[in-house]
DNA sequence: AATTGCACCATACAAATGTATGGTATTTGT
DNA sequence: ACAAATACCATACATTTGTATGGTGCAATT
């Protein structure tokens, strides 16, 4: 059983997933460039740290020479913190509603965070009830972009548009009318831009 | 177009592809060592050869630097079906009405790997164009499961339900007939199960 | 006869790489 | 309160790595 890792060694960890994916382990270097370190002795202790605890192996003098021990478990755990419910106002709970087993792939920004999705309302974006959605609430929102919003206490999930005097949320479904809100609207806030999606075929009901 | 390798040049592309399948580009050195060379201007040369072609990139003063330009030609003539089991490299059918081409940078760790869906025809499953799909080769197919299976060399993701003498691959769109797989056929082959959906936002065409 | 491409070799060098050793400061567990 | 773990830093060193330069022999073209 591998042991906890601390925040630092996992997103360390989730650097070498992420690297991997892109086709090349990173050196020392990188990584302490990556990470703003001054010197490569740092990351040299948290390899061996994480080492230690069993998720990597260090192959000794080999350049990019790290190997992730965690393959079949390459999902990393991650606590999804609210619902966005149908016609229900988005709830955020303080502390996390439950945890999914995210993959690596899904690169999730630091500042994102996760909801489910519950009900079928969204599924002309092509986002259906169980899904899990990453919300990055620090983008700028751009005319195309799926967006999270608050509206009329209802969170919603459509594409943003910004026009002169107002902004457009557009369905993917044709026949429904554009949400069109002026800019002197109060009750509408946005959330997040949502970078991604996943889904887990293991949890879905047939 | 890509010109001609000579047969040296051909045995250390396809020696990088090779190393690129395990983890890790190789080094000068490496490859000097594989074929016996006892230096590595003879691999540097070699390998400027070889992108002088256009078969790979050399990123300069990178460790194991080399990018492989033409993966999936690469693999495509030796990818097929036998392969698929293992895990390997899985071809890409053109005229197949689902069609699924590997992500040519990521291979997942040992049991679980990515396709990308490609076209519409798998929307009744939710799964929709640009998705990638996990897949694991070594879960057994439970009824009811999707899967990724290779019939009559096209790929197919559909559900899994097993019979007394046959093997039914259902759509999730009633409005297609179920296939019908009789024990004895033998152009048929599970590849795995799909255990999760992963849909990047920032890629997605609008 | 001269040129070009191919397939090797040797040597040299700056930069990058992994590693080792020793140090400081803070937090955490007991 | 004390020990252990964590999270950084600096410096040093042997190898490795990519690259550059120059050379030999051979085969196929021109």
């Amino acid at each position: 059983m591998p042991k906890e890792l601390t925040k630092i060694q996992q997103s360390i960890l989730e650097f070498l997933a992420e690297s991997k994916t892109k086709g090349l382990m990173p050196t020392l270097a990188e990584i302490a460039r990556k990470f703003g370190y001054k010197n490569r002795s740092t990351v040299q202790q948290h390899l061996n740290a994480i080492e230690k605890k069993g998720y990597i192996k260090r192959n000794p003098k080999l350049s990019r020479g790290i190997e992730l021990l965690i393959e079949d478990k390459f999902f990393i755990p991650r606590a999804i913190i609210g619902e966005v419910a149908a016609g229900n106002p988005l709830t955020i709970y303080p502390d996390a509603i439950d945890t999914i087993e995210l993959p690596t792939i899904a690169r999730m920004p630091r500042d994102s965070f996760l909801l489910r999705v519950k009900g079928d309302s969204l599924k002309d974006a092509y986002i259906f009830s169980g899904d899990v959605v990453i919300v990055n609430p620090n983008l700028e929102p751009k005319n195309g972009k799926i967006v999270v919003a608050v509206l009329d206490d209802a969170a919603v999930v459509k594409r943003f548009f910004k026009k002169a005097n107002s902004i457009e949320l557009h369905s993917e479904n044709k026949e429904y009318e554009p949400i069109i809100i002026k800019k002197t609207y109060e009750n509408f806030k946005m959330v997040g831009i949502v970078v991604g999606i996943y889904r887990s075929m293991e949890t879905m009901v047939v």
